[in-house]
DNA sequence: ATGGTAGGTACCCTA
């Protein structure tokens, strides 16, 4: 089972890289964020067209937006409101399989990016950042225990180790790498025990990224990536996991997103 | 220290 995170910023206008990502990796799920359309505006047909039968998508209007492909019929799926807003930000999907009994939960999330200035008492997006944090590590630990099999990926914005920076020192005043929100989503992925499916293969000594930003020339000379997008798996899934890729030449594509897919193997 | 680009929308917001 082959599961893909991407932030695709704006699902319309890059339909055509959707597909193109279809035929090179042919993912059995791909969770999307930032899709930026209400649903009955999303290109559901060409979804379905390109293999992908069961969907459950939720978007709204210019912002945030999230969805989940699935070549596979799931057995439920969920919309949460987080923070008391309701900006498409978190859906999830259950799939049954006949490595466990209770059903494999997908978790999509689109963490808040938070804005520029790293101070929740004047800025409103950075404190909804960090509260939206809190709350899924409370609600996760309320909901679920560490025997549970499950998986939360997606657009997180934070970059939380060393080496998911091109410079620790430089970015540490920075939003998606200050020291605060960093702790904050630690304490999240200590609650259950979860393990971060990248690291599983990239030693942590080692530079990865998963975004880039548009406001520079050439993103590959300089090189100045964040490990924004995350999978995490609950224990019992671990030694299923079989591979993983990054696929960083989809920066190079034309008309590309700022963020590209990362994806997993897990033998269900 | 500053400004650089992109997408969606409606003359500005978010990233």
């Amino acid at each position: 089972m082959r599961i893909l995170t991407w932030n695709i910023n704006s699902v319309r206008l890059r339909l055509p890289l959707v597909k193109k990502l279809i035929r090179q990796c042919d993912p059995d799920i791909i969770c999307l964020q930032e899709t930026k359309t209400p649903d009955e505006h999303f290109p559901l047909q060409d979804i379905i067209d390109a293999g992908y039968p069961h969907t459950h998508i939720h978007g709204m209007k210019s912002y945030n937006g999230v969805a989940i492909l699935s070549r596979h019929a799931f057995t439920a799926s969920e919309i949460y409101h987080r923070v008391e807003k309701q900006d498409c930000r978190h859906i999830a999907i259950h799939l049954e399989t006949s490595k466990f009994k209770k059903p494999v939960e997908i978790h999509c999330l689109y963490i808040p990016a938070g804005g520029d200035e790293p101070d929740p008492a004047i800025n409103d997006k950075f404190a909804h950042k960090l509260t939206f944090v809190d709350e899924m590590n409370s609600w996760f630990s309320e909901n679920y225990s560490k025997d549970d099999p499950l998986i939360v990926l997606g657009d997180f914005n934070i970059a939380p180790l060393e080496h998911d920076v091109w410079s620790h020192k430089q970015l540490l005043k920075v939003v998606s790498h200050t020291p605060v929100e960093v702790e904050k989503l630690t304490a999240m992925q200590g609650a259950l025990g979860w393990q971060d499916a990248i690291r599983h293969f990239v030693p942590e000594e080692e530079k990865c990224y998963t975004w880039w930003s548009y406001r520079n020339r050439d993103w590959k000379k300089s090189n100045r990536g964040r490990r924004l997008d995350h999978i995490w798996l609950t224990a019992p899934l671990v030694p299923y996991l079989s591979g993983y890729e990054i696929l960083t030449e989809a920066r190079d594509w034309e008309k590309p997103s700022d963020h590209v897919p990362v994806m997993i193997d897990v033998d269900l």
